[in-house]
DNA sequence: ATTAATCATGCAAATGAGTTTCAATAGTGA
DNA sequence: TCACTATTGAAACTCATTTGCATGATTAAT
């Protein structure tokens, strides 16, 4: 708790700076963003908060998302389905792995792959800004004696 | 064009296989896509198409994306701005990089990064299925003499 | 604390990509 | 050519996200 209070002041000053103000709603919200460990999209951020305030409204998520965003407090992730996920932005880089099956969400990080998008893009005469990274898999099956399982 | 009449025949036979047919909007559709060299979204190849049959409609160029998908002829792919664009799949895998300030899409394919990612997948007991990889990058300015450029 | 300035909110309406409904049309195999 | 049914064009619809507007809340200065 005390590190999501830490995250808000933190916010906050960032808003100020920016000649913004620091709302109810969104201190709701960063709440509700800083408690998440999941990659929740509008609605079920709206959701989340609207348990604890229910004058709450979808736009105001929307418009807060894009407030946090431009300053750099959360991320922004469109996976297959093209809706917009957030998460907290103040964890260190990684991309994710979708589960196909279950829709679970794993991250992940890799320096060597950071550093090959890094060489590929020098390359071709880029120099890499930011990059999107998804994998789909689907669950091993643990090796099994016997050879392949049947049907 | 004969290489696009190659695809249109392949296409044809696909679908009767499934039971679909080959109209004059799908084969003018196909022709759009296997003439393109780089990724309409639906509206760009709609524009084109309707070019050579202004009787056609948008509905049957999404219903017919949907079909070449689903028979593997086509990928889709959604950049950072949602926007469902195509390119026609006989070619070879790829990924893209996106010049963040011109819009340009460039593709490039490494076998390197490729087996990267499968071995990321397996370490976390996964199996890859299929990934999306987007470079975001920016021209680099060829090395000056006199060291960096003012301004 | 009170006020003035203006930023932010809630609600409803609008937007825009993509999908679906339905009557009419056009491939298909016989 | 015929009967069957997949496909089409047009319009209506869906759904995530945005926007206009009147009202309410926050801020810094009295
Ligand atoms: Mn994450
Ligand atoms: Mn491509
Ligand atoms: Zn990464
Ligand atoms: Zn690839």
């Amino acid at each position: 708790m005390t590190e999501t209070d830490r995250r808000i002041a933190v916010f906050e000053s960032q808003l100020k700076g920016a000649g913004l103000r620091m709302t109810q709603q969104r201190r709701l919200i960063l709440r509700v963003l800083a408690e998440a460990d999941d990659h929740p999209d509008a609605k079920g951020i709206f959701t989340r908060a609207f348990a604890h305030d229910p004058t709450l409204s979808l736009s105001t998520v929307y418009r807060t998302m894009k407030v946090l965003e431009s300053q750099g407090a959360i991320e922004r992730h469109a996976f297959e389905d093209g809706i917009s996920r957030y998460e907290h932005a103040d964890q260190e880089h990684h991309d994710h792995l979708i589960d196909v099956d279950s829709g679970e969400v794993i991250e992940f990080s890799s320096d060597a792959i950071e550093e090959l998008q890094r060489r590929i893009a020098a390359e071709l005469g880029y120099e890499l800004v930011r990059h999107r990274l998804e994998l789909y898999g689907r669950k091993k099956q643990p090796a099994r004696r016997g050879g392949r399982k049947a049907s």
